[in-house]
DNA sequence: ACCAGCGGGACTCCCCGTTGAT
DNA sequence: ATCAACGGGGAGTCCCGCTGGT
């Protein structure tokens, strides 16, 4: 889910995919240059060529192309699924097996940026607000193909993205999925008796 | 809320109000020791008799300063209403006019340093693991004692917290307390149908 | 005067243009190849191309460029007048009419690399002294032919430089013409009385 | 004359030394701040704590001391002789003699900020027009006090600094010092005939 | 105990002038 | 004539000790 974007052949896919990695892990303040042309294996001047706008230009790319590869995972997942609810609980196992194996070094790729950004930093946030209505859209929509009442589905997206961002926050400091995994099978459990009612 | 603790007449109160400050709004590397300093009008040495471990010692007590006041103010309005759910709906309803009016610009004073430590950040990391148990245990006990069923209280508690953090992540990036209001209201409505079904 | 020359069609010419420009506005350290290229409107490669040797080579076509220039309008000038010290205090009050229009922005394209330049810079300096040895050689022969005594005239005309570019350089951080007015039309007063002098 | 000032025991002072002496042979822009700490041989934090407006504040800083160095050197100079013509000339003689000694590499310490300066570094240029009317009206009052008209010696005194300023330019590029010397002679004989005609 | 002056480098982001392969 | 890559500095700022006075 939030490994870095297959990691294309060229210079500048390498440092997206470096930059994805450390926002996950430092937020973009904490991601030194110096760090991701190192492990992207590019020497300092390449930056500038690809991305003049520099740091920030490049983390932009980098959210981007994070979000481009959820969407698509997420699509995934859904079209795996008959019901989103069933898609939901696939992708945060999923993602409670990944905190795990890497030890909770990693979270999403949007949420410590998000954090760390203030108003002014106009196309940071525009480019992460365009990211997070995207994916609720995406939820939103399949949830209402899937019977949930239309006037709720807005608000279910929201909370899911909230569900699984707030959840991961506290299970990353805990050093246990388990915040994550009840915060996201309540939800769950209270959407399914919601459609249930609703449905009937 | 997530104003600064009431900054006590000390110096070491100001450098701890001036830290917990710059925490909602950058994070903890996003956060120059000068800026606190200055802000503080603090002088270089103060910071290191007060806290010889340097700006991470510094962060801790700005951590638990936050939560204490957190959780004062948690109290206070569960205090308030008869029903948690009244009070955690009062509760962000407070937060969604504090982000309008402060322009989106602070956070809660937990989340940004919750996503950028990393595993050995023991100290931190524990610190953060620490403050959002007690918040959910709060919250947990207070679900219980108005009737919430009590096997599914700590998921509800912890998807409580989970909406708060990640609504006011997405409402920050949009300049839209929407997201934040959508996310919770849905949820709240969840837990109140789910409360009167087991209750019946 | 010191305008760029009249920069023609290709290429090329465009970019010693540009230098000139930049030379006379922050010197050679000071002129980077990325704006140069950038107001030249041509790619990067293209100086290499035109160039081999880079940023010096460009310089010193500049300065040769700017001398070639400078040498035809003196000439014109001192063609106008019968008198070359009339012709002088025309061409200092031509220049105190450019300094106020661009605002005290641009001086000589010799002067800034002059002061910059460092024994080593073998090219540049010879490239340089050529430069001024040809404008005093000018001066002179243009005194020496209007009655001016022949064994003063070198001295004569190495000071009319001098005041020159000791006025514009006074003039420019004065942001006034005054100081370079002054000065040179004392010397031109001191000129004519000498010559009065020594003529009878 | 060209010489650092003093270059008192603090480690202030030593980054100022140096700057002058970079300033005289490189310019502002060609100015590293590492060779400058180099050999002033201090760490590059003490420079932000006794310049906090970092390169450019040590420049003006520089620039202040050499015009007090200066201003020193010349009353004295000017102390010394009866007549400030003749002054002048030892003034120019001595460095005739530092310029061959130093193989031309150093200039004057305002020069070439000077030049390099656009209008938009108000306080660097206003630092150097203070310099230049300093230098300017010490020598105008000189001129004045030993019998030179009052009503020129504005003129006179800004003709002076100009042939000193731009004599030292092409003797620097030129590796002799004769356009220096002829230019400076030619004017002390032009303002003592002038003296010597309006005295009579 | 509390505070402050002064200093110390490593590290930040950025951009420079430059070259091979195409 | 051009694109992509190259590293080495550019200035600036970081977080942090010493030493000494109160």
């Amino acid at each position: 889910m939030f490994d870095s974007p297959p990691s294309g052949a060229g210079t500048r896919a390498r440092l997206v995919s470096s930059m994805v990695n450390l926002l996950q892990r430092r937020g973009l303040v904490g991601a030194g240059l110096t760090e991701i042309l190192h492990d992207a294996e590019a020497p300092k001047g390449v930056l500038y060529y690809h991305f003049p706008g520099g740091k920030v230009e490049l983390a932009i790319a980098a959210i981007e192309a994070s979000v481009d590869w959820l969407v698509g995972a997420l699509d995934d997942t859904l079209a795996k699924f008959d019901d989103p609810l069933d898609a939901f609980e696939h992708w945060i196992a999923k993602s409670g097996r990944r905190l795990t194996r890497t030890t909770f070094e990693r979270g999403c790729p949007l949420a410590a940026v998000s954090l760390e950004s203030s108003p002014h930093d106009k196309a940071m946030r525009a480019a992460l607000a365009k990211a997070f209505a995207t994916l609720r859209d995406r939820l939103a929509s399949a949830l209402v193909s899937h019977g949930y009442p239309h006037s709720e589905a807005d608000g279910a997206a929201a909370l899911l993205v909230a569900a699984y961002e707030g959840g991961l926050m506290q299970a990353r400091v805990a050093g246990s999925i388990y915040p994550l995994m009840t915060a996201c099978s309540t939800l769950v459990t209270l959407l399914r008796a919601r459609r249930a009612l609703t449905v009937s």
